[in-house]
DNA sequence: ATTCTTGCCGAAACCGGTTTCGTAACCGAT
DNA sequence: ATCGGTTACGAAACCGGTTTCGGCAAGAAT
């Protein structure tokens, strides 16, 4: 008597455990470890009749109680800042959508921490790995030369990059080429006719500035364009720097008639500018922006912009980093996408010339606070 | 021999172990468990030594090892919504830190899922209850009846909802008071002198939506004013649902002067319904909403909102889920906190009656896209 | 002085898995 | 028939904890 209620009270009542399903065959626990772990050592006969008795029973293991022997619990684990400026709010719903995605089709799952930058973000990835709570990281947000690749590679913990680094070493990472979307962006421009094109960077610590920047002058160059570095800005991660940016752009001697940005964030700030300075979006000024974050739709004229899919990196990330928890070999383990482009209204064939626009500029710039007051019929 | 690399491999290598901690004081393992966890049986003495040894060590329990014994691993469940109109999007990250906060405060950690809704949701969190993922799950977004909740009763398993329900039976909770909040903002208008005050409602499936009209019902009476049926509309979780909402408000032969919104997305929509009929925001139409996203400094003016602070949400929301695990009686477990005003410039006195605006209405609607071409110096 | 508590702790079982080890049964080769 | 080598599985140890059980020693009661 007794081995009816095995599990009385704490363990959910459903759970059907290894035990229960050994003794249903009347086999060894061990063997049925074994059997579905794929030991050579367990017939193809019994491991098949095994396999269909614990889904039978709908029996799934315990990823805790593997955890402690196997030093495994299925976790992906993912540390987000708290202090970013703001530019990873949008996406981080619909790529925790991609992440979770993936997971839960491999039977894993998610442990999300957050925490300030620097030391705290390491020690908080270090308690996660000594409790088991994460068995590898998705690292989004890579900086040039990331202190979490440099841990987690010390600590040989998998981990998968959102972003290359400057040193890839042997990680394995997921991008989207960014620098392939400012190539294409210039060609459009250049398509519309501009010749005069600014380029705003967004800030140098991250990796991806860099290779955007290489686009955009590659861009430059296929077009037959030459590059002037006055209208090379950076370090726009926000609005108000993407303001600044563009007034200083305009505020050239010769303006560019089309600005290419390497972030929504500052794309939008040109929106205040284009209005101070008295110039239409779309005609007089062209821009082009990468992110795809809603608020492109949200400004008139809409904001042209390369998106990406976060969702689709979620997932890829998610899928990558279970595969080198698996084992396989890191550097096999890179793919990347394209962003895809979203056309808006804010580019077109420039309305006036760089020296019109110059003109125009001045002369909006003398008389302040020009509104010409409305409704005089 | 033997004794001195027992964890050879797999074991992370500066784990300790309750049986190192043991070892080193020289009594059983047992008996350092029963002293950590504050059992009876140990003497006051031995219980401060073992402690002290055991910080000094750096000892922590293993949460995956604890649970296969008592069932819970120290892990708050949150399941989020896939398929939302996107409202939830601002805060999540926000929320996220809150929770986050909490959890590690209490060396606990977030097993987050994703999941479209319905019964897709209800058998992740079975799953993450059953594989001990998550002791106990945080409810966001309640519904008036909610199915989670329903479930998560019936399973036994702790849960906190964020939000109350129609039936709160004897569910933990946590809420801000937008009921307040609406009440506040009718106050806040009727001393700017509007009286005729329109209200644009969230979708009736929410709790909070019925709170909130009654918030509003109430600040009308308290402010000395009749609520007029035809000035009360619901259902606007949206940007273009809200343009349609007020656009609908101010073609009333006797329009509002000033309209409350439950959502600040639907409040966005007041913006192209304003330009449409060309209506000065602030002083033909005063606009006060709820929630407080970052939009509401993006437009001009500035949307006056009731600011949630989802960080210290997810933190009180933590909190409350943790001591309700560890056995506290969810009926006292329930809190609220207030939003608190941010005042932007969509709100003042009214520039014009409401019949003066009525007929400004039908002017601007007969002439069909009445751009005055600018510029004719 | 003996017995009865009580306090305090060690020993061991247990949780749900994995992994090692040993061996019975079968195989073909001698 | 005997032997060595596989094959396939059972038994048991193990992972890092928790919890039960039993007993020793000190103090209280008789």
């Amino acid at each position: 008597m007794g081995t009816i209620s095995k599990n009385a009270e704490h363990a959910l009542p459903g759970r059907v455990t290894i035990s229960d399903v050994a003794e249903a065959l009347g086999v060894a626990k061990g063997t049925v470890s074994r059997a579905l772990n794929n030991y050579p050592d367990i017939s193809e006969a019994t491991r098949l009749r095994i396999r269909r008795k614990a889904d039978a029973m709908g029996y799934h293991p315990l990823a805790q109680a593997q955890a402690i022997r196997t030093g495994r619990s299925r976790a992906i684990g993912l540390v987000l800042h708290t202090d970013i400026p703001g530019a990873q709010r949008p996406f981080l719903s619909d790529f925790l959508a991609g992440v979770s995605e993936a997971a839960s089709d491999a039977s894993w799952t998610i442990t999300v921490a957050m925490s300030g930058g620097g030391e705290e973000m390491l020690s908080t990835m270090k308690r996660l790995v000594d409790e088991r709570k994460a068995d590898g990281f998705i690292v989004p947000r890579t900086f040039a030369d990331d202190p979490r690749a440099e841990l987690l590679r010390r600590m040989k913990v998998p981990f998968v990059l959102y972003g290359r680094l400057r040193e890839i070493g042997d990680s394995a990472w997921f991008d989207i080429l960014g620098e392939d979307a400012m190539h294409e962006a210039v060609s459009r421009l250049a398509s519309h006719g501009h010749t005069r094109i600014g380029f705003v960077n967004g800030g140098t610590e991250y990796n991806f500035s860099g290779l955007r920047e290489a686009g955009f002058r590659r861009g430059m160059a296929d077009a037959g364009l030459s590059v002037d570095e006055e209208l090379v800005l950076g370090g726009a991660m926000t609005t108000d720097a993407g303001t600044r940016a563009v007034l200083t752009l305009m505020r050239n001697p010769a303006p560019p008639t089309a600005i290419v940005f390497a972030v929504d964030m500052a794309a939008l700030g040109a929106y205040p500018a284009a209005e101070q300075l008295d110039l239409q979006i779309g005609s007089d000024l062209s821009l082009i922006s990468y992110d795809g974050i809603p608020e492109c739709a949200w400004v008139q004229p809409r904001l042209t912009s390369f998106s990406v899919d976060s969702t689709m990196a979620g997932r890829r990330l998610a899928e990558l980093l279970i595969r080198h928890v698996r084992g396989e070999d890191p550097t096999t383990l890179r793919e990347s996408a394209r962003a895809t482009l979203a056309p808006g209204g804010s580019d077109g064939p420039p309305a006036r010339s760089s020296e019109e626009l110059a003109r125009h500029i001045r002369a909006s710039e003398t008389q302040t606070s020009c509104q010409p007051m409305g409704g005089k019929a």
